[in-house]
DNA sequence: GCACTAAAATGATCTGGCTCAATTAAGGAA
DNA sequence: TTCCTTAATTGAGCCAGATCATTTTAGTGC
C-alpha cells in the first residue's frame, strides 16, 4: 500500500460552488418527496427556499434551539447529532444530498431535538416551517410522501434501537459501516470508498461505544482485508465478508 | 404492607365489554389524530373500522408479515415487540387506548417491522391501509396530526437512542417507569399503580438489559420506599426521587 | 387454608467493553 | 522535506452488567 500523501476524499470545499438555479432545481427534484412534481411546480417550490453555505465544522442549528425551519442538503454531508449534559454525543445520522431535517412539525413551541453540524463544506436550502406546511396543504401528494419518509425514518430508528441493545460492538460498527456505503460508497483505488471524512469518534458515537473500541474493530478489520482505512477516511475492501460479520 | 392475596391490578377481561358503537365513537374521537373531527365525521369514519377481540399474550400480527392495516387501540394495553433471530426481544412500546399502530404507508410491499401482541385481553379496531389512505386525502387536517404525531414518535425513538447508548441501566429503567406512569398510572393504595400487567423481563426487554438486572434494581428501588412491587405489577411511592434517579 | 407454578430474587462468577495513560503516525502547511 | 497538530493506535487494569445456577415467594386455583 505505498505511501499516500494526501486524502483519497474529494474536495468538497465551496470555492468555486455556485448555486445556479439549475443546480436548485436539480437537487430540490432528488428529495424524495418532491419526486412527483414536475419542473414547473418545482419552480414554484424553489421560490420557498433560500440558500446558505456553512463550513465544514460549522453547527448549522443547536439541540433545544426554537425550531422554524425545514432545510435539504444540496451539497456535502451533514450529521445529525443528540448530545446529552455528559458532553457524551450520539450521532444519530449522516444526511446525504437530497435528504431533509429541520422540523415538520407546526406545535407551537416547538424546538430542535437534535444539533446538526456541516461534516463538510455544505450547501442547504432552507425554508421556514410555515410556509412548508402550506406547501403540504397545496401538494397533498408531497404531504403523503412526507409522512412515508417520517414513518420510514421511525422504522429505522427503531431498528437501531435493536441493534444497540442486542449486538456487540463489532457486529454494530460493520453494519454501520454497510449502511454508510450504500449512501456514500464510490469505487476507488483503495474499494469501495465512503466520500465523506469520518473519523474513529463518529463512528464510536454512531455505535455508542468508545473512540478506543471503535479504532480497535477497526484495525483489526483492516488486518483482515475486509477495509482499508486511514485518518478521517475509510474504504470498503471486502463488502461481503463486511455483511457476514454484521449479522453474526 | 400487609399479606395481599389478589394484585392490585384491575380486571382487563372482555367477559361483560360490547363494543357499543357509542364506545367506539368515544374511543376514536380520543385518537390523537381524530381530535379535530365533528360527532359527524367520526360516524362516518367509524363505518371504516371493524372491531376485534384478543385475550391476553395473544400476538395481533407478527412482524415480517405482509402489512395491510391499521389499528386503534380501544381497550386493554398493547406490547409492540421487535425481534431478532437469536431470541432476544425489544419491546418498543406499551400502548394505551387511543393509540394507533400498524401500518401508515401504502408503499406497495410494505411488512410490519415489529410483532404486536396484546397485553391484556384488549379491543381493537382495524382499518385497511388503504382505506385510511383514502380517508387521509379527504380529511386534510387529519393528515397533518398522523405527520405531526408520527415525526413525534421519531423524536422519541431517537430519545430511547440516545438513553441506551449514554445511561447506565439504573437510569434506563428509572426513566421507564416514569414514562409508563404517565400513560399507565393511576392512584392506588399502593401509590401511583401502572395499571398494566408489567413483569421484570418487560422491563428488562424495555431498557435492553437482563432480567436479573431488572429485577436487582427493582429490589433496589423497592427497599429505599421509591416504588411498591409484586408479581406483574409496579406502583410508584415517590415518583420525584425516581424522576431525580431518572436524570442523574 | 394448602398446594402448585411461574415470577422474582439472589449468589457467584465471568467478560466485553470502558477508562486512563501513553505512544505512534497520518497528512496538511510552509 | 521537515515540522506540527491531531487522529489513531495500543496497553493495562477495572467494572457494570451478563450469565448460570439456585432458592424464594407471590398469587392463583383448589
Amino acid at each position: 500500500m505505498g505511501s499516500r500523501k494526501t486524502t483519497p476524499l474529494k474536495d468538497f470545499s465551496l470555492g468555486t460552488h455556485r448555486c445556479s438555479v439549475d443546480l436548485r432545481l436539480e437537487k430540490l427534484g432528488m428529495v424524495p418527496f418532491f419526486d412527483d412534481l414536475d419542473h414547473d411546480e418545482l419552480r414554484v417550490i424553489n421560490q420557498k427556499f433560500s440558500a446558505t453555505h456553512h463550513h465544514a465544522d460549522e453547527t448549522i442549528y443547536h439541540q433545544d434551539e426554537r425550531a422554524r425551519m425545514l432545510r435539504v442538503v444540496v451539497h456535502g454531508a451533514v450529521k445529525l447529532v443528540r448530545h446529552t449534559m455528559e458532553g457524551k454525543d450520539v450521532l444519530l445520522d449522516m444526511l446525504e444530498p437530497g435528504e431533509y431535517f429541520g422540523n415538520l412539525s407546526t406545535t407551537g413551541n416547538a424546538v430542535y431535538s437534535e444539533t446538526t453540524r456541516a461534516q463538510t463544506d455544505v450547501c442547504i436550502l432552507s425554508t421556514r416551517m410555515n410556509d412548508f406546511r402550506s406547501l403540504l396543504n397545496d401538494y397533498p401528494n408531497v404531504a403523503m410522501r412526507v409522512l412515508d419518509i417520517t414513518a420510514e425514518r421511525l422504522q429505522s430508528s427503531q431498528e437501531k434501537i435493536r441493534h444497540l441493545t442486542t449486538l456487540p460492538v463489532k457486529e454494530r460498527i460493520a453494519h454501520i459501516l454497510v449502511m454508510l456505503s450504500e449512501k456514500f460508497g464510490e469505487q476507488s483505488a483503495y474499494g469501495l470508498l465512503l466520500q465523506l471524512p469520518l473519523s474513529r469518534k463518529d463512528l464510536a458515537d454512531m455505535a455508542g461505544t468508545s473512540t478506543e473500541t471503535a479504532s480497535r474493530i477497526m484495525s483489526d478489520l483492516q488486518d483482515r482485508n475486509i477495509i482499508n482505512t486511514g485518518r478521517q477516511w475509510v474504504a470498503i475492501c471486502d463488502i461481503d465478508r463486511l455483511a457476514d460479520i454484521a449479522d453474526g
